[in-house]
DNA sequence: TGCCAGTGTGGCACGACGTGCCACATAGAA
DNA sequence: TTCTATGTGGCACGTCGTGCCACACTGGCA
């Protein structure tokens, strides 16, 4: 385990997350154009300053939340044991879906209402895209570390983006879906595996 | 045919085009976080305030260039025949990246200077994707009368997906390969209709 | 306990973005 | 020629995001 964070370490997470917090409540209710990031800053009790320093964009502050980012790639793969991608890759798309206790508990989590506004606002939506384009590069270099210097590139690729497509296809349908606990559909994980296994299966291996 | 253009209209259009092409040149040389709007509207003749009548953001000025957005898909289909989305979804990708005679003797095209720009540089990317994520939304309001009510939404946004990921990947993959005529993999046309075969072949018809 | 270096924070000013408003100029119809 | 509609430029304004400096506090050391 870690050894205890000291204090300012603590107060710095806090403060980004109650920064995030306070972004995604707003922007889910206002739409992103009509919150500044001066609003933003005053409810989470910090300067404007302080919040550039935290977040390069208004918008950006609610990604820590999203826990798909390139960041949260290296946690999924480092617990998922290595081999075909084909394989690991569905058990890395349940990491990063299914929410850990840990996560849930301190609040990193989407929900409904802010994946619709991740969707629909066209600024947060550039967000969202920004996202997922981060995760297919990172995910890109792992694939081909995995398959080797055999791999073709353009398989990998493709691979990559089917990865990407499929779990950002499956939160969207979800967000989209009617409310009822995991109806018409399926839970975002589930919905997410459906679509790389099908749109990775006329991938060819090598 | 239409009918003889305004003075007016042909004017607007040429003052677009000015504006992208000056855009253009500034983004791929510099990025686009370094050059003003200021500065692209000076190279175009106009004044700043005219130059956000015809584009809601500096960045969006090269969107025209791209000839992939939700307007292209309009001419792509009706030029297209209606039937089986499987068959054609690929005339539909050669129709947009194979440049038609009109389009590339006005200067309307992406070159792999530009494209390049758009991938990398980081307020361009955001257009990049928004542009492909609007073809996405077309597309699937298109498969889905295509394929009638008994389609499964899940399915019909798949092959959606899968068109435009096929096209931003093969356009992508081109953009990077070495700049020998079609070296090293192809046209992107070509790229575009092999990634929609693997990537759709795993979609079911219904 | 008292001092000190390092680091997080706030305030201020500034260039740039994007928009509402009004005044002017020009194309095309009467 | 006169009139109307539409495109353009100028100006002011709120907001964004950043560089710079001064202050406060944490954590280590004597």
């Amino acid at each position: 385990m870690e050894s205890a964070p000291s204090l300012t370490a603590r107060r710095k997470a806090d403060t980004r997350l109650a920064i995030a917090r306070a972004a995604a409540a707003r922007f889910a209710e206002h739409g992103a154009s009509r919150v500044t990031a001066e609003a933003i800053a005053a409810a989470a009790g910090v300067s404007l300053r302080t919040f550039y320093r935290y977040f390069p964009t208004k918008e950006d502050a609610v990604a820590p939340l999203l826990g798909i980012g390139a960041a949260s790639w290296q946690d999924a793969l480092a617990a998922s044991p290595p081999g075909d991608p084909r394989t690991a890759i569905p058990e890395i798309i349940d990491h990063l879906l299914i929410p850990a206790g840990d996560a849930e508990r301190e609040g990193l989590r989407w929900t409904r209402g802010l994946l619709r506004a991740m969707i629909e606002d066209p600024a947060l939506r550039a967000v969202w895209h920004r996202v997922n384009h981060d995760s297919e590069t990172r995910l890109r270099a792992i694939v081909a570390e995995l398959e080797g210097e055999t791999a073709d590139p353009f398989q990998v690729r493709l691979l990559a983006a089917a990865a990407t497509d499929a779990i950002r296809i499956g939160l969207e349908h979800w967000s989209e879906s009617d409310a009822d606990p995991d109806g018409s559909g399926g839970t975002p994980a589930a919905l997410a595996r459906r679509a790389f296994a099908e749109l990775s299966s006329g991938v060819s291996e090598r």
